[in-house]
DNA sequence: ATCATTCCATTAGCCGTGCTGATAGTGTAG
DNA sequence: CTACACTATCAGCACGGCTAATGGAATGAT
């Protein structure tokens, strides 16, 4: 039962005529006339009147043309949207970021790709750390951006960037004034922490424990934004990436110290799914973040 | 591009497995893989990813799925249709006859088939003569009744009955009472004649030719009906058919009278489109009507 | 009617498509 | 990391469908 067989069968009954159907479907007539008598055999009717010229459909050969019709509209109406949505598809790029990273960058990362593909659709999502590996994994999204990345089987790690980590305290705080702050400094401090499941925290953790540090954790919070506002309330001080906290400290409602602990980093990457075909416009937007990156890089090291 | 793909990229797309929708389908894993992957090159989309398991149809797939779902549906709606509509049209007799026999006789030779095959539709459509042959030759009619019938290439002729034909006046005719008129008691008669394009018209010519019998034609009508209402108003005589005047001359509306020229009989027969495969009802349709006549052609003899 | 024409059906033969079975490759769970 | 289950790929084969040629039927003109 082929669809190129109704079509025939369209076309024959359309133009009165074995031989001018089989030319409009370019097959001969002797392949219209077999596949006509094959159609009718499968179907256990009588479609044409062959026994007058011109050639006319039967009563039950007039439905079936209307039905054919219907039909092979309807495929050619299904091709058209599967190539729209295939083109809207491939024009999409589907980010899942972390809060801290999603919030802060990529609003500007997104602008110099949004010039340069103007029929692109980027959509970005923020997450939970957790969350973007799932959607990642789920294809939910096509890439995701988070800090503290493992690569498995199914996931393939393109590093992006090191965030410097600072110490983050209240501006009125006694360490706000210091140019540099040493481990030693942090010991005993009223800490607000990351939550323990997160990698961050244990990067931290596992830091400080070597410089024989200990804090006082007094909160802990699944985000950066939460901790920024605990330390804007002068409830403690905490460790955070430096750029998370940019524009705080330029106007001054929180105080960023360097901080003497050279290992302690953020690492951020993007990851996707190992073996997907990325799309040129996914593949596009990767390209841009790490060049943004690379240009900051060597802007610090200047 | 055939149907039973579609089908079975249903069938793997809605289990989440090559193998499973093979199995479904009735065909080998192998089959199944190749024949999905030709599908998506035809296509041009990727509608399956194959990455992870159980396996899942990507954006597109998803869109084509429920396109497919509704095309096979369709597919199978339009068989049903063609199978109900074949029987529809199986179980119809379409009779077209001429308004003399189509009046008096049908409904009479209706009855037993309804009997007989409750299910049967018979529809009777009562034309002038050569609109009775060119409703069966165009397949609006499955069988014509009519009278002289000719034979052709495209018209098989199956005789039914003769109908003596006799000589109708008015009751208060001079003729009316003769128990049989000669054919020189029509010389000079007021003659209300079938129109000169009808065959019974050139054969009630001929036979009145033959016998050197000159009427005198009043009025000339295409049909039967007509004639007789002619005759009630006593504008002339005529001659017609027997079976077409009993009602009148049972009510002494109408009187007829036997003519003593053998040979002038009007046949009745029945045609339809040769080669034309008839179905079941039309040839019990037949079977009957000839049974029928033969039965009162015995009553006539006996 | 008869012939010429046009169209459809049929046949033989070939090529291509699609199937099967086996095997290699890949994703997943323990 | 290993075992398992599933999919892709390959070779080989059989069937289906196409073409070209020919026969038969319907139509229209002479």
């Amino acid at each position: 039962m082929n669809l190129y067989t109704l079509k025939l069968y369209c076309d024959v009954a359309r133009l009165r005529s074995f031989s001018r159907g089989a030319t409009a479907s370019g097959v001969s007539q002797s392949a219209a006339s077999q596949a006509i008598q094959q159609l009718e055999a499968e179907l256990g009717a009588v479609l044409l009147d062959r026994s007058r010229r011109p050639l006319q459909p039967t009563e039950e050969g007039r439905g079936f043309y209307e039905a054919c019709r219907t039909l092979l509209q309807g495929f050619e109406q299904a091709r058209a949207e599967l190539a729209a949505s295939r083109q809207r598809v491939e024009g999409t790029v589907r980010v899942a970021a972390i809060y801290s990273v999603g919030l802060h960058d990529m609003s500007r990362h997104m602008q110099p790709f949004m010039a340069e593909h103007p029929q692109a659709r980027v959509l970005l999502e923020c997450l939970h750390p957790h969350k973007v590996v799932e959607a990642v994994l789920n294809d939910e999204a096509d890439l995701g951006i988070l800090s503290y990345p493992t690569a498995t089987r199914a996931l393939e790690v393109l590093p992006l960037r090191s965030e410097p980590m600072v110490v983050v305290t209240h501006p009125s705080h006694r360490l706000a004034r210091k140019r540099r702050v040493t481990p030693a400094d942090l010991n005993g401090e009223a800490f607000v922490a990351f939550d323990h499941d997160l990698a961050v925290r244990r990067a931290i953790d596992r830091a400080l424990k070597q410089h024989s540090v200990r804090v006082n954790v007094v909160m802990e919070f699944d985000n950066v934004e939460t901790i920024k506002q605990a330390i804007g309330i002068a409830a403690g001080i905490s460790i955070l990436p430096r750029p998370t906290v940019l524009k705080e400290v330029e106007i001054r409602t929180l105080a960023a110290v360097p901080l003497a602990i050279p290992g302690l980093v953020r690492p951020i990457a993007i990851i996707h799914r190992r073996g997907k075909r990325l799309t040129p416009a996914v593949a596009r937007f990767i390209e841009l973040l790490q060049k943004a990156d690379d240009a900051s890089a060597e802007a610090t090291i200047a």
